[in-house]
DNA sequence: TCATTGCTGATTGTCGACAATCGGCTAGAG
DNA sequence: CTCTAGCCGATTGTCGACAATCAGCAATGA
């Protein structure tokens, strides 16, 4: 007996990535949202959507599921589906969250191969500076999600990975809206991300832990924090 | 214009609460598979199901969806849907992400009405000491959900507490097997929780989080945790 | 004997149609 | 004029059927 356990094909080193329908149309809607293209409010109706994408109303369902889970829209049972809005109150509060998942994850230090989660933040790092240079926030905002997946990733916490990405689409949502709103630079994101690296390629743990605490929350009025760091 | 806001009639408090076909289905599933009658690495096949259940595919397959999302079944497209083994390293894994998750709710103290939360607190442990005399393991585990609940619902963190309901059937799974596996007695849980009522009543929030990471934490190995407390 | 190619049963992916439910509108009673 | 009950269009919930895909097996050729 040397293979019967179920072995799973083609899970994570996928070569060819096939993007089932319901996906397809989500990551569509998804970009969408975060475009403002669907404004806060905006109520999707299935068949509708379900017309315009060519697609049947059950693969519009699927996808508006993966949506909720993301908290990018509503769904109302029996009555409608809505694009989220996002008062200032849960702008921290997504922050918070993010924040608090990604400091947990630190906890065992930053693994052996030190180096190596150096150089590929490094690179993350540079793609994100050519986003800024070519003014494209969905490659920004995506260099972005890429550079704090590794710093997450390194624990080897799977539950915290996992549950920390649910967060991404709506903090890039957060960011986007932070930038157009108080017209920052491209180039200062990137800016705040280089005093992380930095931090990690001295692997001083209490100062990356310190700086992505600022990352999060700086602009959010602490009231009484107190949490470890 | 007076109210043609978008209002979102019978949320939460539900007098009548309606379960979807899915949902039902998602609950019958699940209590199966955290009583060990669908063992880990049992196959799903929708087929079956609907059959079983008297239902369409289509509506078992949005049972499995949010199967998935809790984690009890790993699905691989255009393949199988299993249930899902946890290794003592998911364990350690779960009651990490869970202590963070709970932990960091308490950033911000315990809220304006404590004495409101002490008796709530104070009516889940006397049901599920209830629950412990009748031997009854599933009353048990959800009055344990019930008293966590509680706790992470004073900070007010909406997506802390999303999350952290996320991880609910995962811990029921663990309760359940640790309960099993160590011949404990129930009425040692309703102990455990005792103590953090009282930290809770004695308003010591120090304490609290002390108690509430021995609470999750206890009994794996520390490799040099430093998080905050 | 061994590797490769084409079938085949089992299972999931997708679809279009029908049923149930909702809020708003309208008509009738008081 | 106001209030209530019932109808109606719009939308979601559910279903059964068909299409696509997969792993395993059989047939073929070297």
């Amino acid at each position: 007996m040397t293979g019967d356990r179920p072995r799973t094909p083609r899970e994570d080193g996928a070569i060819l990535e096939h993007v089932s329908l319901p996906e397809a149309v989500g990551r569509a809607l998804r970009h969408r949202i975060l475009n403002n293209e669907l404004p806060a409010e905006t109520r999707l109706v299935e068949a509708n959507l379900a017309a315009e994408f060519g697609v049947s109303r059950g693969t519009i369902r699927d996808a508006m599921r993966g949506l909720q889970a993301e908290g990018l829209i509503a769904i109302v049972p029996r009555r409608y589906s809505v694009v989220t809005r996002m008062s200032p109150a849960d702008a921290e509060d997504v922050c918070y969250a993010r924040f608090v998942l990604e400091d947990a994850c630190f906890d065992r230090g930053l693994g052996e191969d030190r180096g190596e989660l150096v150089q590929a933040l490094q690179a993350a790092l540079e793609q994100m500076s050519a986003a800024a240079r070519a003014d494209d926030m969905d490659a920004l905002v995506e260099c972005d999600t890429r550079f704090h997946e590794l710093l997450v990733g390194v624990s080897g916490r799977r539950r915290l990975k996992d549950l920390w990405s649910v967060l991404n689409s709506q903090m890039g949502a957060l960011m986007r809206a932070e930038i157009d709103r108080q017209d920052l630079q491209l180039s200062d994101a990137v800016q705040r991300h280089q005093v992380l690296l930095d931090a990690v390629r001295d692997g001083d743990l209490a100062r990356l832990r310190a700086e992505v605490r600022r990352h999060y929350l700086v602009g959010f009025p602490e009231r009484g924090q107190q949490a470890g760091g």
